[in-house]
DNA sequence: GTCGTTGCAAAGCGTTTGCAGCCTA
DNA sequence: TAGGCTGCAAACGCTTTGCAACGAC
């Protein structure tokens, strides 16, 4: 069973304050002004455990590091944009995805992942 | 202006020859067997320079390791077994990705990955 | 003969693990 | 008090770099 300890709260509130996804060191960075001396080590133990429970979810794109954001979101995918690396999320899905498997091979999963420059960055 | 070494032929040859994006690891297994003692450096090192003359392109997923495979194809997108973690090269592309643009962003380019089990695992 | 290229080993870098002490429940 | 949790440092796996020898042109 998991603890409540200071090191996780920090964590916990880090991840809450930002509102978007956060690569470890981000985390690290800006939980460790919420419990100073916390280690690299018990940032990634964390999100390990916080993963395996369900309660975060790796946010993983192309090329780039991985990010962890709160789960119990619905199915979606990303826009990336080549201005600001902001990450933003999409709905909806393309429907005709089946149509690209190829004979024989069985799908089970799959990631979309959109480049461009979004609202704010066109202006 | 670029060499043509034993080392560089034997690489385009590996690439060439498995006809499915390689990572770094399988283009030194495979290139191996054809210019014993073939350092992984040098894979490195070529694979950089072909990246950057045009001739390889980088293939990057989601939380994995980048590939490379011949540059100029037509566009296509990639298959990721979970079984055996190999990539495969997927023909055509959803034709409504236009519609998941959110108000106001301009769209530049996608990627699709789809997740699954090859033929070959299948069996 | 030049100087780009190579193999080896060492160095980087981000992530994981071992361990003794700490602290939550 | 028990055993999960933490910080530190060492270990890891992958990639890059330094360097002297090699070899394509």
């Amino acid at each position: 069973m998991e603890r409540q300890t200071r090191q996780r709260k920090a964590i916990r509130g880090a991840l809450h304050q930002a509102g978007r996804p956060l690569s470890p060191t981000e985390i690290h960075a800006l939980s460790r002004t919420r419990s100073r001396g916390l280690g690299m080590a018990t940032v990634y133990r964390s999100i390990r455990l916080m993963v395996e429970s369900g309660e975060l979810v790796a946010v993983e794109l192309p090329g780039e590091p991985p990010r962890y954001e709160a789960a119990g979101k619905h199915h979606h995918h990303h826009f990336h944009c080549r201005s600001c690396r902001r990450v933003y999320e999409v709905e909806g899905c393309p429907d005709d995805i089946d149509s690209l498997v190829p004979t024989g091979f069985s799908l089970e999963d799959h990631e979309v992942v959109l480049y461009g420059r979004c609202a704010a960055c066109r202006r």
